[in-house]
DNA sequence: GTCCAGGCATGCA
DNA sequence: TGCATGCATGGA
């Protein structure tokens, strides 16, 4: 990957493996928009920025070097190969038609927080209204980091809220869980950085010990949010792609079982019928 | 009107 | 341990 600095932006050459829509846009994170020009804008780690990919391939950013550094470069996991675990996990056939038509899907390093609160907010849920509740938590609560766009909120800020204050956002039964997750990260019950350095099996009975958070939503904070490649969670449709496996997941997933499970899961939305494990005509 | 969505807590056997 | 049930909301 190349960086070179220009017009006060950063263009990218050399990336793989990257298509935005895909990537940005595949239900593992809720706050991106496309913008009219075709690039993308969001907020992450308390910073602004707006992304697009040009003809030939290249990445545009509008975003400081130092900022790149700090946060873009480990969000987007820009270090590291997926080129190389596409081709690893395409020993699996469904897994190598899936990436052959929608190849351009990263996993991305989220805030542990932001995940976490964002996959509470996802159980029983759908895509499309997860944004639009995490949008409001947002623009309600998060700090504007720039104009119309606001940080993902503390847990001291949230720690403010009242159950109804959540289900006034639309959280709907899950204001509890909310408030309650807040308040015990903003008094340090919940310790965040600490489940970070954990292992993974203690990270996950750590995550599972939170009110609200039963085994899917701990492997998608897990995954998206903690940097634990190898979580697989199963929601309603990898529930259907598991039929598909009814010997388990191949060997060739082994330490990529997240980036396989992303491929699946939009294979799945999109070549799957709703409430059954049964591929459209 | 019914069914569904990146499920979980609770009660009960 | 496993299974049944209730839960908020809005789009299809």
């Amino acid at each position: 990957m190349i960086i070179t600095e220009k017009d006060g932006a950063l263009i990218l050459e050399g990336v793989k493996c990257l298509e935005l829509p895909l990537t940005l846009d595949c239900g593992q994170a809720f706050r991106w928009k496309e913008q009219e020009d075709g690039s993308w804008s969001g907020a992450a780690m308390n910073k602004f920025l707006n992304i697009k990919k040009d003809g030939e391939g290249r990445f545009i950013l509008k975003t400081t070097l130092e900022d790149f550094n700090s946060v873009w470069r480990n969000y987007f996991d820009f270090d590291r190969d997926y080129e190389a675990i596409c081709e690893k996990i395409k020993q699996d056939s469904l897994v190598a038609s899936t990436v052959d038509k929608y190849y351009g899907i990263r996993i991305l390093n989220q805030d542990p927080w932001e995940a976490l609160v964002s996959f509470v907010i996802s159980q029983q849920n759908n895509i499309k209204r997860i944004k639009g509740i995490i949008n409001r938590l947002c623009d309600g609560y998060g700090e504007e980091i720039c104009e119309g766009w606001h940080a993902f909120p503390s847990a001291e800020r949230l720690s403010e809220l009242s159950v109804e204050d959540f289900e006034a956002i639309g959280a709907g039964y899950r204001g509890k869980y909310l408030k309650k997750l807040a308040d015990d990260a903003a008094s340090g019950i919940i310790n965040l950085d600490d489940i970070k350095n954990m292992s993974l099996k203690d990270a996950k009975s750590a995550l599972l010990g939170i009110y609200g958070v039963g085994v899917k939503v701990a492997d998608c904070a897990l995954l998206f949010g903690f940097q634990f490649l190898e979580c697989f969670p199963l929601d309603v449709w990898m529930k259907r792609v598991m039929e598909f496996y009814p010997n388990g997941l191949p060997e060739c997933f082994k330490g990529y079982e997240g980036i396989a499970q992303q491929y699946l899961f939009h294979w799945a939305r999109n070549n799957l019928n709703k409430g059954t494990a049964k591929i459209k005509d």
